[in-house]
DNA sequence: ATTTGTGCAAATCGTTTGCATCTGA
DNA sequence: TCAGATGCAAACGATTTGCACAAAT
């Protein structure tokens, strides 16, 4: 419950979702030279739902108690960071402690509540970035990350000039 | 030794560099309500220089030490979060545990090398982001970050789409 | 049988806090 | 004088790691 916003799933992700159930997830996790154990099945099963999730590591391991699954904290961890490396997961940094883990692996950018914590999609294709200059000397870009963020009313301090300047 | 681009400085900062010494140091604590302590003092001569910059608290402590100055690493984090609770310093959250502390308090982005953890400015007149949705219900827009991750060479896995679709 | 994953608890890392001491106005 | 700052060390929260045990091929 953290996705207002339906978005658009990478086919290849769709597959595995309740339509196939299990069978799909572990083949998915074969495929990622990932042995489908319990625990990487179970959670599995909590992310790649019909809708996009933007998790923490914390979440998750409650959700997962709560889904009746004992796992252990470390194994959420690890197990985030493996789907993390073999592309299931998108790690996003917003806040300075905390790590939260996107299962929308496309190219995307994100809206960010500070008071809740909260991440909301923006779908790539609603925005467009001009203007980036070339990366520094011998360097590739990696990925652009576009964060928005965003409070609910009220002004608090910061006097000073508006932070981004941004033409809608 | 992190800034390679020259960027213009508010004209508000200037005038406490090199130019005026402590005198105006010391005039912008007092403007901001903070006491021109031996430390404050220290830590904002070598922030705010000619050149804007990008630390960590642990940078600057070290920085402090080395420039024989004994500032404990618990006042750096304080003094960094007064000077940026004023408006003379922003927070940038690139990596999961680690913040970094920017001079230049106008819009701007940034380029994050991964590799070393350095950051550069992207001038906000270098860039225009078109086609931002609203903020969500009765939220509004506090900041704009964006966020280019640069790598020197080499992809390694990653297999996928580019992350994000960047018109230039 | 082997190899790989898991859980626990301890270790780490950046950051924050409590409190006694010091210092600037 | 005395509110406000500083330093130290302990507290913290998120994340990681070491190692014995358990599970998957």
């Amino acid at each position: 419950m953290i996705q207002p916003l339906p978005s658009p799933l990478p086919t290849h992700l769709q597959d595995l979702d309740q339509a196939d159930g299990q069978a799909g997830l572990v083949a998915r996790l074969r495929r990622c030279g990932l042995r489908p154990t319990r625990q990487r099945l179970a959670l599995a099963g909590l992310l790649f739902g019909p809708a996009d999730r933007h998790v923490t590591a914390e979440q998750l391991h409650t959700e997962a108690d709560r889904a009746g699954v004992r796992v252990s904290l470390a194994t959420v961890y690890n197990t985030l960071h493996q789907f993390t490396d073999q592309g299931l997961l998108r790690e996003v940094v917003v806040e300075a402690g905390r790590s939260y883990f996107d299962t929308n692996i496309l190219g995307h950018h994100h809206f960010f509540e500070s008071d809740t914590g909260t991440l909301i999609d923006i779908p790539d294709h609603e925005i467009s970035i001009a203007g980036l200059p070339q990366a520094p000397e011998g360097a590739e870009i990696e990925r652009v990350d576009l964060v928005v963020r965003v409070r609910r009313r009220a002004q608090t301090t910061d006097g000073g000039t508006a932070p981004g300047t941004v033409q809608t």
